[in-house]
DNA sequence: CTTGACGGCTAATTCGAATTAGCTTACAAT
DNA sequence: ATTGTAAGCTAATTCGAATTAGCCGTCAAG
């Protein structure tokens, strides 16, 4: 990775631990391991830093929308998939969904940066509701909606069930971010919070109350 | 409110909307009407009133302990009450805490205060995990134990039910904080949660599928 | 009536962090 | 070989925001 990579990375990094103003540019330049003069070689100003990165995540965000897209078209391609799903495979899915915002590193550091960087600009704000709340939220709709339409699982309310999906991964989200030595507990959770979800929406099946 | 309070007022007012970094002491002063170097009469320091605020923010988490208590010994009291709940109590027990989080002016701006400077000291985080997140599950938890104790509600496993109770309560106040103007919404959006909830867990009842 | 402390003001001062100036080396291209 | 440019450095410089100095009016207590 070039000098100019470096010094995005190193930034999100501290960017992502302490917030904006309480990073130097001197603390950047350290990690990179050049003096703070030389940075103004890469990038216009601290600023200019802080742009590079949204533009960067936006970049990626746009370049894997192979993995694990967020849009409401490969919803509809995703949800022939999941049209016949078992238990565990809605485990995996929401595992992956959870796995995948938690452990990607650049994703990770980045909505760090968001959650402590929101007033920076309100346009930052739009992005940490549109990527954690709203996408999710629709996109997970749209595979739920399917599940119910083959019968899998049963609702009045597709809206609420979605809900109902993921607001506990978002919470365990924020709580990893948080504290990430939680880890651990909240993949268990995650998982018996999974198990429960699909007996509680099972098509026409008595809860059982066995294990 | 005496100089000393409108201080304290108006700090957390703009620290809350701009986090603490970017409020500058004549900020403050200029909205309680004074010249920043009066401000030194009342504080040593910036950071002697972003103190000051968390103090009192202490003082009045414990003062109000009458109003919405969360805290395990009040919880088996309270849980009395809900022996016998009937929904509309239920979605009375949700709004109440929503809107209790929400429109509690002095607890909101101090909760965005916590999401921007939760890097500021370890401790902010912690105090914000507690309160938002621990201490209310905690609290529901015993709710609902009592309430599945009681046969009103039923489930192999409590710890994931309060998930499921709690987490939409807290999503939807994290997008309330962000965007104000969803709250309407977001109140449609918890009564019908709480509905569903109630529906999901009713003890030994089909789920009905009429209105 | 005078004194002192409270709370305000304007005009410095300090201080720290961002940024710029200007020099140097390496090295690629002509 | 020469030249130009990229990328580094040290030593200023700038600049903005926190804080301090020092002055003034008010008012309550003695």
């Amino acid at each position: 990775m070039d000098t100019k990579h470096r010094i995005l990375d190193e930034a999100l990094t501290l960017f992502s631990e302490k917030g904006y103003a309480n990073v130097f540019v001197a603390d950047i330049a350290d990690r990179v391991g050049i003096k703070a003069p030389s940075l103004y070689k890469h990038y216009k100003n601290k600023q200019a830093i802080f742009d590079a990165i949204i533009e960067e995540m936006n970049r990626r965000f746009l370049e894997q929308a192979g993995a694990l897209q967020i849009n409401g078209t490969d919803a509809l391609v995703d949800a022939e998939i999941y049209k016949n799903i078992s238990e565990d495979q809605l485990i995996t899915l929401g595992k992956n969904l959870f796995l995948y915002f938690l452990h990607d590193e650049y994703t990770r550091r980045f909505r760090k940066m968001l959650t402590i960087e929101q007033f920076h600009d309100k346009k930052l704000s739009d992005v940490y509701m549109k990527k954690y709340v709203d996408d999710p939220l629709s996109y997970q709709g749209m595979l739920l909606e399917m599940m119910v339409s083959a019968g899998v699982l049963q609702t009045e309310n597709v809206e609420i069930m979605t809900l109902h999906f993921y607001a506990p991964i978002y919470m365990l989200l924020t709580i990893c971010d948080r504290e990430p030595e939680r880890e651990t507990e909240a993949l268990k959770t995650l998982e018996a919070h999974i198990r429960q979800f699909n007996r509680l929406y099972a098509r026409n099946e008595k809860k059982h109350s066995g294990q």
